[in-house]
DNA sequence: ATTCAGGTGCGAG
DNA sequence: CTCGCACCTGAA
């Protein structure tokens, strides 16, 4: 089964980029489990081939999931009025925006906290075949709130949480109980979501807007880790330290509902240019200044 | 052995 | 409200 797909959308960008961390790339293309099967997932010239998945309602929900109906050309365009994000572009073209699940994108971005990605992923797979359901040899769907919530915080352990077990498992029980709805948070204005999301234990300002942008495909939002603040120091701030909050605003009046495309490209051209930690210039040669770029309409 | 990693919750000024 | 600090734990 063949998925169309409409230029400059690249799919190992996308699932690579950081917003998920179940699907692993070779070769030929990207593995993962969705709707409760093993796919296998490969870009041709002709679109998207995809493998182990034969139910045409699972095929219209990976279409969406994927983010195959963004109008990324036109995101892109826009974009490239930006002097920093001009450069950057040509390396990192073709990033669409996932429509995670919400519960499982939180607790991805919950263990993500202060954690590194090969952990997080060992994690995360611990805790699906712990606690998930085994749908078929060698595949488990990503347990459920109520199972979470009832586990023993030693079996938590085991899936090397360590000090994020106990928020794992008290959002797995607001969830199970009903007293925190992630459909209902999806349904509200962008602050207040984000407030929403923020009291729950685990959940800061980075990791709320991670669920905003990755699973509820908020565009305003703008995750500021280590390396897009990093990044935007370095390339709209001449170097100089700013706060998240500085940041935030910056990306906002800069970006708009792009932000978290913008976000995005920021983030994989550091980390894809390996040694993003040191004094590496701006990408190509021009330095971009903060007041110089047009802005990007909102 | 020591260090580092996609933040968050705390207490103190 | 901003700032500094501790923090589980696997891998290099």
């Amino acid at each position: 089964m063949v998925l169309p797909v409409r230029p400059p959308y690249d799919l190992c960008r996308t699932v690579q980029c950081g917003q998920a961390f179940g699907w692993r790339t070779d070769n030929t293309g990207v593995t993962g489990v969705f709707a409760a099967r093993r796919v296998r997932l490969a870009q041709t010239a002709g679109g998207i081939l995809v493998e182990g998945l034969s139910d045409e309602r699972d095929l219209v929900r990976l279409r969406h999931y994927l983010g195959l109906d963004e109008p990324l050309e036109a995101v892109e365009s826009e974009l490239m009025r930006d002097r920093v994000l001009r450069r950057i572009l040509p390396h990192t073209s073709g990033i669409a925006l996932l429509r995670q699940n919400p519960w499982e994108c939180l607790v991805s971005f919950i263990i993500s906290a202060f954690n590194n990605i090969p952990k997080i992923e060992l994690s995360l797979d611990r805790l699906t075949r712990q606690f998930g359901d085994g749908v078929a040899e060698g595949v488990w769907s990503f347990p459920e709130p109520a199972r979470l919530a009832g586990a023993r915080l030693k079996e938590l352990h085991r899936c090397a949480l360590g000090y994020r077990a106990p928020y794992v498992r008290q959002v797995a029980r607001l969830m199970a109980s009903g007293r925190v709805d992630l459909s209902a948070i999806g349904q509200m204005p962008f602050h207040e979501a984000r407030h929403a999301l923020q009291a729950l234990p685990g959940v800061g300002e980075k990791v709320a807007d991670c669920v905003l942008l990755f699973a509820y495909r908020r565009g305003e939002a703008f995750p500021v880790d280590v390396w897009v603040k990093r990044a935007v120091e370095r390339w709209y701030f001449h170097g100089r330290r700013v706060t998240a909050r500085q940041i935030q605003e910056f990306a906002r009046s800069q970006f708009g509902p792009l932000a978290g495309y913008a976000q995005q490209h920021l983030f994989y051209y550091i980390r894809e240019r390996g040694n993003g930690g040191t004094r590496e210039r701006a990408p190509a040669r021009t330095r971009a200044r903060p007041q110089s770029g047009r802005r990007l309409p909102r």
